[in-house]
DNA sequence: AAAGTGACGACAGTTTCTGTCGTCATGCAC
DNA sequence: GTGCATGACGACAGAAACTGTCGTCACTTT
């Protein structure tokens, strides 16, 4: 693969944060991430589509969840479908602190913003069709992944903000606290 | 204010708009969109920030709602002051033919698809926002924006897709219809 | 040993977006 | 009416994002 250093795709990504966090996203360069990786700009370009890309390589949440949702016993409802592959999965996939900084660059500047939530969006698309193949009808999907999303939101603001309860007790709390809302 | 013809935005907006559905958005050029509206490239960017930002000129949403929200009866529910004011305001700000080619280029091309997201967002930020100033914790104000813009969003589709019930007829039945899944 | 492959550098070129300055029509003061 | 401010505009110049193309070089395959 890599003929020198190995893992280009991770320094790229690595030597990227640190820039941003240094200069800020708009200051920095394609050509100063790529020199401070060893590489040419050119070359960013082959690994990654644009300079926001290289904060949104992984698929690692979709991963996650799509496999969740098939695996999920027969003949549950839509939205205990999605809770449960939200509650089966792992919390930290990346090292926190990288999540951490991560999460931070991208609060701070809105093209980073932009491509966050098309990436969220995308997403939840792909729970919806998982959702349909497994037979629920495409607004009774749509409606369960909005409202699952909203859940997750919920359970995992509580838990940055320092919850440790069980995130399956967390996912279950914050639905009662919508179900609440929704019934006014 | 406008020296020669007048309404130079709105000018820019059609001949974006235009171009966009003949040649699709990323072959042309903001050159053309200006010399179409009898401009320069530069003073387009005195019109607006960047290339996207031609098609989301308007706040009407935004003007609509906000005030709706703090018109609201005292005393009422998160949720509910959010529907009233979804069902207190027009469907149509704008002529009808131009919102739906303008949904249609939005949709195919992902960079304006990024663009519109963001700014729901942060409308549905401003929502959350004026919830807060009526009295509402913050994690209630959050979660039933979340749920009122699913609601609208069903709504919405049956809507577009030719129910042409009432429009807070609509809203009431998909606002039931939500709490029937997250029953589950 | 010869041919194939894949990552890379080196250009050149287009497009987006910004900074700056001069111009010119309109409005207001005097 | 003359002088002066203002605001929209054109005319550059230039940085930075992105793309196309070609040659190179290490490594692998046969």
């Amino acid at each position: 693969m890599a003929r020198w250093e190995g893992n280009t795709r991770g320094r790229l990504e690595r030597a990227a944060l640190d820039l941003f966090r240094e200069q800020g996203y708009d200051r920095t360069t394609v050509a100063q991430i790529a020199q401070r990786a060893g590489l040419t700009e050119r070359s960013f370009y082959r690994w990654f589509a644009d300079k926001r890309e290289v904060l949104f390589g992984g698929d690692d949440l979709e991963a996650c969840y799509l496999p969740a949702i098939q695996a999920a016993p027969e003949g549950l409802g839509a939205l205990p479908t999605l809770l449960t592959a939200f509650a089966a999965t792992p919390q930290v996939l990346r090292p926190r602190e990288f999540l951490i900084e991560r999460a931070t660059v991208i609060a701070a500047t809105p093209p980073l913003r932009e491509r966050e939530l098309i990436k969220m969006v995308t997403l939840a698309e792909k729970l919806v069709a998982a959702l349909i193949d497994r037979g629920h009808d495409e607004q009774t999907a749509h409606l369960a992944t909005d409202i699952g999303t909203a859940i997750l939101r919920l359970a995992t603001t509580r838990w940055i903000l320092g919850d440790d309860t069980d995130f399956t007790t967390l996912l279950a709390t914050a639905h009662q606290d919508l179900r609440t809302v929704a019934a006014t």
